[in-house]
RNA sequence: GGUGGGGUAGCUCAGCUGGUUAGAGCGCAGGACUCAUAAUCCUGAGGUCGUGAGUUCAAGUCUCACUCUCACUACCA
């Protein structure tokens, strides 16, 4: 039993996200979750919306909103589909939350008073009719690299040059389409993470169990070399920057801290707000002079995200000098691409979270995505693929089996577990399966290798299958009825194991089968210590304990659905 | 352009520090069974491991070059 810290990486205020993001993060993270739960293990996982940044006040003008109100409304719908997800957060908080403006607030001053944080002049393009500074990629004009009209101020589309706004011919706002653009002075702080890179490399060095992918990203950037990075922002939603005294800071009035510095802090600072909450204690979770030294740090999160965890929050943790926790387990993701592109909300490519959910229940998405999970490479969502995994894995494997053996109980031993018949070499059998199976699965969720999870849980509903072909109760029940007793009891013995394997991955499905089988709620958990426990698995049920059929759990997408939702889903390109 | 991930059976992917006939699931072919959502179980056919060199007694696994693909490239997040 230990304390395990999760957090997912916090998804962006700006719209539901589509099935890639939660592929990526807070599913994966969930299901991890889940399972230590199951394990004893004492979890907390937080998660937030990302609330800060140019994209919100925009799509909030779009809205003809306030910022705040809009984020209000956003926030709730990304909770609401959250919730239907069933994703199992402790708490799912707010970066714009009061206790993270003052977190990010001391994090700024403990890191100025400690010199590594100054304030520097940069120029950026500021448009006259938007009243506001624009982001580089918020400026359009002609490429003069290659002459394309639409090229953004980072980078051109059309032949990927990377670009300055101010090379732009022709510049104009990406927001209102107005030329009245212009270069100004702006003064921000930059937070110098260069000073600290000898700290993190050690670090990253020292970090075990990570994904190849988080290790290489962190290196790469730190060979390139660390430049120092401005953590400010000349936008009006935000978290204001203070002075230690709390008065307003000369010169900063117009400006806000940058979302990558505010939004990893949130993991903290919704922890306290769970804490005040719920009459909890967040220090135990995160500060190591107070109980946090034993806590295990894992985060979820899409590979964009790697050089912000690995990098800039770990800068200011480590030059705060103070005793916050580090990330232990970095668990990175690839993407999850829509038939080998991009997931695109303007061009409506793609399935987005709630969207999913009027096609399909939430436990069909879990496994799909969870069984697929992009940890080596990017992994191409197609409805084929997953109408293949809900129908073979979900309705053939696991949900026939529960079929056919509650259905067969009911109908020839009256739906209670029979006693009689004696061990043959089809138990023994499924015994050696089990547990070699079983501890293995274990394994595969400590680690987090999500596929490998997945085909193993697959191999353990395999085998029950293969199991009642062995012990073929139908056949024995014309001669010898003990001996199909035998068969028909390990067989909803098997279930309600099922029932308890599937909790993290398919929590709906899983409580319908153990429902039917009248599990009690505290007799759920994972208990797998020992071969004498997994022994004792098969025969766990009392005789004459009373179960139900839960009839059909998965129904099959027909070929017609899938024509229907790729027509409907195909895009814009 | 630079950097990183990936390129292994028709498809989706495993293959740790190099070591006997390269694995799984799906799909396909044949067979078995009839309790079950025309489900399940068994057997089988499919691969010169992106290309070309090199190191080694031995390379999918290490080195180099090339190539395809995806991503990142610091003011989108």
């Amino acid at each position: 039993m230990s304390k395990i810290l999760i957090t997912s990486a916090l998804p962006y205020i700006n719209g539901v996200k589509h099935l890639g993001n939660l592929a990526g993060s807070m599913l994966p993270a969930d299901v991890y979750a889940r399972a230590m739960r199951l394990l004893g293990h004492e979890v907390l996982y937080i998660c937030a919306t990302d609330e800060h940044g140019t994209p919100a006040e925009l799509a909030a003008q779009v809205e003809g909103e306030e910022t705040a109100a809009y984020c209000n409304t956003m926030h709730e719908a990304q909770k609401s589909a959250g919730d239907k997800f069933k994703l199992s957060y402790d708490y799912f908080g707010r970066s714009s939350s009061l206790n993270n403006h003052k977190l990010t607030q001391h994090f700024a001053n403990i890191l100025e008073e400690r010199g590594l944080i100054e304030e520097r002049v940069s120029q950026q393009v500021y448009s006259n009719a938007d009243g506001r500074f624009l982001p580089d990629r918020y400026v359009e004009g002609i490429c003069p690299n290659c002459g394309f009209e639409k090229a953004r101020g980072d980078q051109c589309d059309s032949c990927g040059k990377l670009l300055d706004p101010i090379d732009l011919i022709e510049p104009y706002s990406a927001v209102s389409g107005s030329k009245d653009v212009e270069i100004r002075d702006t003064n921000h702080l930059y937070l110098k993470q260069s000073s600290l890179s000898g700290d993190l490399l050690d670090w990253v060095n020292k970090a075990e169990g990570w994904p190849h992918l988080a290790t290489s990203i962190a290196h790469k950037w730190l060979a390139e070399g660390l430049r120092d990075r401005s953590i400010t922002r000349d936008l009006k939603w935000g978290i204001p920057v203070l002075n230690a005294d709390g008065s307003a800071r000369e010169g900063f009035e117009g400006k806000v801290f940058y979302v990558w510095f505010d939004a990893p802090i949130a993991y903290i600072a919704a922890t306290q707000d769970w804490a005040e909450e719920n009459g909890k204690d967040w220090k135990s979770w995160w500060r190591t002079d107070a109980g946090a030294e034993d806590t295990k740090y894992v985060q979820f999160m899409g590979k964009d995200n790697v050089a912000f965890h690995t990098l800039s929050f770990p800068t200011t943790i480590l030059g705060s000098g103070e005793p916050w926790k580090l990330v232990d387990c970095l668990k990175a993701f690839n993407w999850v691409t829509w038939y080998g592109g991009k997931f695109s909300t303007s061009q409506k490519r793609g399935v987005f979270m709630d969207q999913a959910l009027d096609i399909a229940p939430s436990d069909y998405w879990r496994w799909h995505l969870i069984a697929n999970a992009p940890e080596s490479s990017d992994t191409a969502f197609t409805w084929e693929e997953f109408q293949l995994s809900v129908n073979s894995d979900l309705a053939n494997v696991l949900g026939n089996f529960v079929n056919r053996i509650t259905k067969y109980a009911c109908g020839k031993f009256e739906g209670k577990v029979p006693k009689g018949g004696k061990k043959t070499a089809a138990e023994e059998w499924l015994l050696k399966e089990l547990n070699q199976r079983i501890p293995l699965l274990i394994s595969f969720y400590e680690k987090r290798e999500f596929r490998k999870a997945m085909s193993e849980t697959r191999a353990i509903w395999a085998a029950g299958n293969e199991y009642l072909t062995q012990a073929a109760p139908w056949t024995h029940y014309k001669t010898d009825i003990n001996q199909a007793a035998m068969g028909v009891r390990v067989g909803l013995n098997l279930v309600s194991l099922f029932g308890i394997l599937a909790q993290p991955i398919i929590p709906d499905a899983a409580s319908k089968i153990l429902d039917a089988m009248n599990i009690p709620e505290n007799n759920r958990s994972w208990n797998f210590g020992s071969s004498e426990v997994i022994t004792k698995l098969i025969d766990a049920l009392p005789f004459g304990h009373e179960i139900n059929s839960p009839n059909v759990l998965f129904a099959k997408i027909e070929d017609n659905d899938v024509e229907i939702w790729a027509e409907k889903y195909k895009g814009n390109d």
